[in-house]
DNA sequence: AACCAATGCAACCGCTCTGCA
DNA sequence: CTGCAGAGCGGTTGCATTGGT
């Protein structure tokens, strides 16, 4: 026995959208919001998956959507952020806004992944699942994460605000003693993805700890505190 | 003009994650 | 603690468009 489908395929509409469609969904999500997408195409009228729904707001009808081409800024942006976090790209996405994940998938895909250089079988992705994944690929960036199966102090979603009411969504990156520090370059590519510090303060902070175990939420809020 | 290959994008699929009973 | 349902994510596919011969 299988796992039991989304939703009954064989009575929905598959393939692209008609603006009658997009009207519908548009409509009823501007009256009700959004949520209980497996609910919504029933209720909306649409003869869709739930999930196709969802995919089909998220990527083209909601309001916020940027359309138009990549600025080259925001090409920067993909190719720093995908060598550090791999394919997670709703994390990166999370960092242009009006721009989607499957855009930017998409995006990484034709025309950036070429300009990078990147080799698909080395890309972090693959390595996010081992229990200490290295966030980058060049040996001196000994960032390492255990995954949360080792220690629950480690939450893999890095957009979760590290707050003291959710100890858990402390990001844990521990620096092995026997690997050197980081470089001012991985260093600077490190806090332009989560934007957090001021580079050769933060340098001479991280350097400082280089062979210890630290959490970056430490680091950020004794950055942030020297600076005040 | 016709054909074919390459490209780009929207959408689908299947798996994982999360919240809740 | 466990199992289930819904939501979310990333990889892949399919098709329309574009460019080259």
């Amino acid at each position: 026995m299988g796992r039991a489908p989304c939703c009954d395929k064989t009575a929905l509409k598959k393939g692209p959208w008609t603006p009658e469609e997009d009207q519908k969904l548009n409509a009823y999500i501007q009256k009700h919001g959004q949520g209980n997408w497996r609910a919504l195409p029933k209720k909306a009228g649409l003869l869709r998956c739930g999930k196709s729904c969802r995919l089909r707001w998220i990527n083209y009808l909601r309001p916020d959507i940027k359309r138009g081409n990549f600025t080259p800024q925001e090409e920067q942006t993909i190719i720093q952020l995908q060598k550090i976090l791999g394919n997670r790209w709703s994390t990166i996405a999370s960092h242009l806004p009006g721009r989607t994940d499957n855009e930017i998938k998409n995006m990484w895909n034709t025309h950036l992944k070429k300009r990078s250089g990147t080799n698909p079988n080395t890309s972090s992705s693959s390595s996010y699942s081992s229990n200490l994944c290295t966030v980058q690929n060049d040996p001196r960036m000994n960032i390492v994460c255990r995954e949360a199966t080792e220690q629950n102090t480690y939450d893999t979603d890095i957009n979760r605000p590290c707050t003291p009411e959710s100890p858990n969504s402390v990001c844990n990156f521990s620096y092995s003693s026997e690997l050197p520090q980081l470089s001012a370059e991985q260093i600077k590519l490190f806090s332009s993805a989560y934007g957090v510090c001021n580079m050769p303060e933060y340098y001479q902070f991280l350097g400082s700890h280089g062979n210890t175990n630290l959490s970056i939420r430490s680091v950020v809020e004794t950055d942030e505190k020297k600076r005040i």
